[in-house]
DNA sequence: ATAACCATGTAAATGGTTACATGATTAG
DNA sequence: CTAATCATGTAACCATTTACATGGTTAT
């Protein structure tokens, strides 16, 4: 799914402005399994518009740039149903937390904590944000996807609230056990 | 975190060639939050040897190319620290599957429960994976984030599965309540 | 026999991010 | 007075993916 697809997606929900497009992929349903920024967006709205998937009205503006409304034709929106018909890739997840969590052991404690009570936050943050939306006259596919991200968005914060304390500990032990042998093997040369 | 931080952190891990990193990457412990192919694999372990943080040795086989394994330097091993102490970025998620079923109104029913079910037997998959790993005698880094993983998993497919009668049932009603409200539209010429 | 596995790599193409450029308005 | 919001866009850069190139070995 490029971000031109997602554009199409994003104005099947209604007509848009890159602008809002944008913040639409930034909290809008799509912000939690796909994200784009301004670079790719105004690039990909022109190319929309080049290939008939979308028409655009201008509204002249004073003061800045005119705004530029963009709605999904008909082509659009069939292109859209063949892009939903391919085969689906697989999810691709890149978590710079999870990659440092797994070296813990090589992070100084505060650092370590930061990055725990920071993702910790965040999932909170995500949670409280699903939690204000109306679910009520959605259609079953937006719907579903609300109630599977809010599932997400619990158990990750349930399992960060419920292994904070212990992982800390351990983490800590670890690394003071290291830090005595790597004092022990020094002294002793024993080291290479 | 770039491929080459990844190799870095794999390379910690154990002595590895291009060719093993690739399958660490595919079904090792850092699958689910990051991944890489040879075409950047390949790059990225040259640039490591250049920067001299890793080593590498060579060796020989009959019938196919020279095996070359690499090991973390000390430099590599501090490069590794200091990418690790880094503000990480937010968490990327691209799914094309819950896109999907985010227009599922839009989907034909058997591709909807293909991609459906193709989610959910993947999850499964993954849980599986998981909890056939040996989890004693690995430092807590690595168990926190296996069990963070089992977390996720089990949450998906608990979803998935709880939902998927209703989910079903529910875009079915709403599919034909479109399809008849269409066909009325144009029997009446009321579109447009 | 055929497919999967072992093992390396390059080059072109794709796609996306970041930085730049501009500038009025509105809320704190 | 400062920061955020509104509003568009380009160009350079960066990273990754895909396709290509090679070819023996092992399991089904």
């Amino acid at each position: 799914m490029d971000v031109k697809t997602l554009c199409l997606g994003a104005l099947k929900l209604g007509d848009a402005t890159g602008y809002e497009l944008k913040k639409q992929f930034e909290e809008g349903p799509f912000a939690h399994f796909h994200q784009a920024g301004y670079g790719s967006i105004y690039p990909a709205l022109n190319a929309l518009l080049a290939e008939g998937k979308v028409t655009c009205r201008e509204e002249i503006q004073k003061g800045r740039p005119d705004k530029k409304v963009y709605s999904l034709s008909p082509v659009g929106e069939a292109g859209l149903q063949a892009a939903l018909h391919q085969r689906p890739a697989l999810d691709k997840v890149r978590s710079d937390v999870v990659f440092m969590l797994f070296f813990a052991e090589m992070l100084d404690e505060a650092h370590l904590r930061g990055v725990y009570d920071g993702y910790l936050s965040y999932f909170r943050h995500c949670l409280e944000h699903l939690q204000n939306l109306d679910d009520t006259d959605i259609p079953a596919g937006r719907r579903f996807v609300r109630g599977m991200g809010a599932a997400f968005y619990e158990s990750m914060e349930a399992y960060l609230s419920e292994n904070r304390q212990e992982f800390f500990a351990t983490v800590d032990a670890q690394e003071k056990v290291a830090a005595s042998f790597e004092t022990k093997i020094k002294k002793t040369g024993t080291d290479q």
